[in-house]
DNA sequence: TATTGTTATACTCTATAACTATA
DNA sequence: TATAGTTATAGAGTATAACAATA
């Protein structure tokens, strides 16, 4: 009943009025989540951004790759090792650009992306089963919304 | 048109249609400017947390604060530390079990709090400026339904 | 001069195990 | 024996500055 903050109301307080609270609430269930899913793969949530951003776009540099992600470009080259290490990630100097990386994803890669994409979607179906399908489109659609508006 | 993964797309890939994708994307840009908004003031996210949730149940346990946001025991003390160094929290050993740590928010606490909720309502207000306030109601509301499944 | 990737570094957040003092 | 808080520590994520090679 009261618009100003309660005492003693045994729940979060201002907390639970604030997007951002749930989404730090919700984005935790999800991160931890995955990680149990993604367990014996070797893989991680950054891993699987990369290997999927490279996928869609093979050749593309490390750089661009990063910056697709929000990624920095000293963060990406542990990033980029790691994958090269396990032969997900193919690292070849660009030819027009003795500088710059250009990456590819391997067989081995595309068969990691595809296991690795089966467990996404359980795990996203687990965390997302009383919501509709339309809810979920709903869902995606306003975080689509919100990332338009800074990006 | 595809249904499978694509190549070449110049997007996210199979990225674009996971909800946790997009989780982690949003939730990246509430927190930086979260942090942005609340330069000055010596509070980060977690700290707010706390603040917030003792706020709403004075004399709780430093324990029950860390069970409600998701915070480890072990984590909890060196953010209590700096809540008590800052004169924002006040921590009493509880006088039904001297084991324990009861907390409440001090006088300049509130104050904070106050300066702190009138800065993140208005970067909530900035970040979700392209939502109705029904779509916030229902992006909450869809957020809270996912909590609930996995808390 | 500017850009691509690199190295070094540092800070926050998170997670675990072993400890203490009380219960 | 169990619980509340503590300490130490380690890993992941993220951020900045300075550097080499190339443009």
């Amino acid at each position: 009943m009261a618009t100003t903050i309660e005492q003693t109301d045994g729940g979060s307080g201002a907390l639970d009025t604030l997007v951002g609270y749930h989404l730090r609430r919700v984005y935790g269930i999800f991160g931890s989540d995955f990680t149990e899913a993604m367990e014996g793969t070797g893989l991680r949530q950054v891993l699987f951004g990369i290997l999927s951003v490279v996928a869609a776009n093979p050749g593309m540099r490390q750089g661009a790759a990063g910056e697709m992600l929000g990624i920095q470009r000293a963060n990406m080259v542990a990033l980029i090792n790691e994958l090269v290490a396990a032969d997900l990630i193919d690292r070849q100097v660009a030819e027009d650009d003795r500088r710059a990386f250009a990456l590819t994803v391997t067989p081995a890669g595309k068969v990691a992306m595809a296991e690795a994409l089966r467990r996404i979607r359980a795990h996203e179906d687990r965390l997302l089963a009383d919501l509709s399908h339309d809810e979920r489109r709903t869902l995606i659609g306003l975080l689509e919304r919100i990332e338009r508006t800074r990006t």
